[in-house]
DNA sequence: AGAGCTGCGTACGAAAACGTACCGTGCTGT
DNA sequence: ACAGCACGGTACGTTTTCGTACGCAGCTCT
C-alpha cells in the first residue's frame, strides 16, 4: 500500500501521491507528521461546521465530500483518493470545515494535525503551492459535478463513479452498496440498479452483494461521461505543480 | 454604483464588497491598480485554458462561471457579483484559467492586472487571506450547485437564480432572456417558461421580453431552494475574513 | 437450524423534464 | 411603414426518473 510513484531511494514515501509529489526538502519530517490510520467505510472524518483537528491524505481509502440538504439528503460533491486530501478548507485559510467528508471505501489515510499542516503551509511555499493547486482541482471537480448532475444520465454517472473509484483504490475490486451509490449520485436506487445491470451486461463490470469488480476499464471509461476524464486530468495537472 | 458598504471617510471605495472589506492599509494604491470597465452582457472575461491577464472584481455586473461540455453545452457552475471576483485560479497559484467566465448581466467591474494581483497576494497576508476565503465560498457554492442540480426542481432553481442575481445587481430589475437562463440551469427553455409563469402568478416577479422585475423578494426567496440562502451565507462569511 | 439483517431484483403508476416545432409579439433598423 | 429578428408563449409526444412497494437471496449470529 505504499510507493505508488517511483520512490527515490532513501526517501520516505507516503503512498499519497500529493505528498509524494513534494520535492525532497519538503518531505523532511513527513513521517513524523503523519499518523497512518485505518478507516472503515462510512466513517466520518469531519462534519460540516466543525473545527478541524486533522487533515487526511488518503493512501488507499476513498473519501467522499458531501453536501447535506435540509431534508437530510446528502449528495456527493467531491471524491478524494490518494491524489488529494481532505479537508481542503485548511488550505483556504479557514479552521472550519464547510462540508462533511467520510470514508467511502475502506482503507488507510495519512493523518496530519492541523497545526503541523498550517506550519508547513506557512513555512514552505512549495508545500502551500501544491496544496492550493490541489484545491484548484477539487474546485474544478465540484464544478464538473454540477454540470454532470444537470446533464448526464444515471448510467453515465454511475460509470463515472466506478471508474473514478477504481483509479483511487488502485484495484479493480471494491465494496459499495447500491443504496450508497444512489445516495452519492443523488438518484433513486432503481436507477442505479438499472445502470449496474447495463454495465454488467456489456461486460464492463460484475457485482455481487456490494462487491464490485471492474472487468474492462476502457469500456467502463467509455461508458462514463467526459467528466471522468476531465477530473482525472485536473488532478493529474495539480500533482505536476 | 459605488459605496455599497458604509465608506470610511477619505478612503477609496471600489463598490466591490470584497475589496471594500480590506483594512485601510491594504486599500492603499487600490485605485491605481483598478481599471473600471463596462461589460456588455455575454462578453467573456476569460476562456478555459487561457493565460489570465486580469482579475475582475464586479461592481454591479454579474458574471457567470460556466463549464463547457464536449457537445458544446454550457452549464453555470458559479455566479459572481460584487461579493467576489473572477478568475479564482489566480488565488490558487495558477496562471491558467480552468473555466470560462463571462458577463451575465451588464454592468461595471474593477479590473486588476494579474501582475498586480499576484504582487498583492505575495505582499499582504491579509489580502491573500481574504481572496482565499472568497475562493472557499466559491468552492462551497460550486458544491451546492452540484447538489442543487441533482435534487431541486426547475422552479426552485429558477427562483434561486433570480434571487441571487437580484442581490448581486443591487436592483430589483435586470435583463436576461429565457434561453440564457435555461442554458445556465442546464434545462430546456419550456421548463424555464413554466417556472417564470408560476413565479409571475404568485406575484413574486414580473417579466417582459427579457426584462425581469422582482416584486416580492421574500416570496421569491421562499420559492427558491435552500441553496440560495446557503450560498449567500457562505459569501457573507468570506467577507468577514 | 432459525431469526434477522442487508443487499438487490423488479414492477408500476406518477411526475418531471425533454425536445421539437410552430406561431405570436414587440422591438429595431432602414 | 415595413422587414427582420429576438423573445417567448404553447403544445404534445417521448423519455427519463421518481417513489414506493413487495419479495427473494445470501450472510451472520446465536
Amino acid at each position: 500500500m505504499r510507493a505508488t510513484l517511483p520512490p527515490k531511494p532513501g526517501l520516505y514515501v507516503s503512498g499519497n501521491r500529493l505528498l509524494d509529489a513534494l520535492p525532497e526538502a519538503d518531505r523532511a519530517g513527513l513521517e513524523a507528521d503523519l499518523e497512518i490510520v485505518s478507516l472503515e467505510a462510512h466513517k466520518f472524518t469531519h462534519s460540516v461546521g466543525g473545527v478541524m483537528s486533522h487533515v487526511n491524505f488518503p493512501i488507499d481509502a476513498v473519501l467522499s465530500v458531501v453536501a447535506t440538504l435540509k431534508n437530510g439528503e446528502t449528495v456527493e460533491v467531491g471524491t478524494v483518493g490518494r491524489e488529494g486530501f481532505v479537508e481542503s478548507d485548511a488550505a483556504l485559510d479557514s479552521p472550519l470545515s464547510q462540508r462533511t467528508s467520510f470514508c467511502q471505501v475502506r482503507g488507510t489515510v495519512g493523518r496530519m494535525s492541523i497545526e503541523r499542516f498550517e506550519a508547513r503551509m506557512a513555512s514552505s511555499a512549495t508545500f502551500a503551492r501544491l496544496m492550493r493547486r490541489n484545491v484548484r482541482a477539487l474546485l474544478f471537480s465540484a464544478q464538473q459535478f454540477a454540470a454532470c448532475n444537470a446533464k448526464h444520465s444515471i448510467l453515465q454517472r454511475s460509470a463515472r463513479w466506478l471508474s473514478m473509484t477504481g483509479d483511487r483504490v488502485g484495484s479493480a475490486e471494491f465494496t459499495l452498496s447500491f443504496d450508497f451509490l444512489a445516495i452519492m449520485l443523488g438518484v433513486g436506487r432503481p436507477g442505479v440498479s438499472a445502470a449496474a445491470d447495463a454495465l454488467q451486461n456489456t461486460g464492463a463490470i460484475t457485482y455481487h452483494r456490494g462487491a464490485w469488480k471492474i472487468l474492462d476499464k476502457p469500456l467502463l471509461n467509455a461508458t462514463a461521461c467526459e467528466c471522468y476524464e476531465a477530473c482525472k486530468l485536473a488532478f493529474a495537472a495539480s500533482l505536476r505543480g
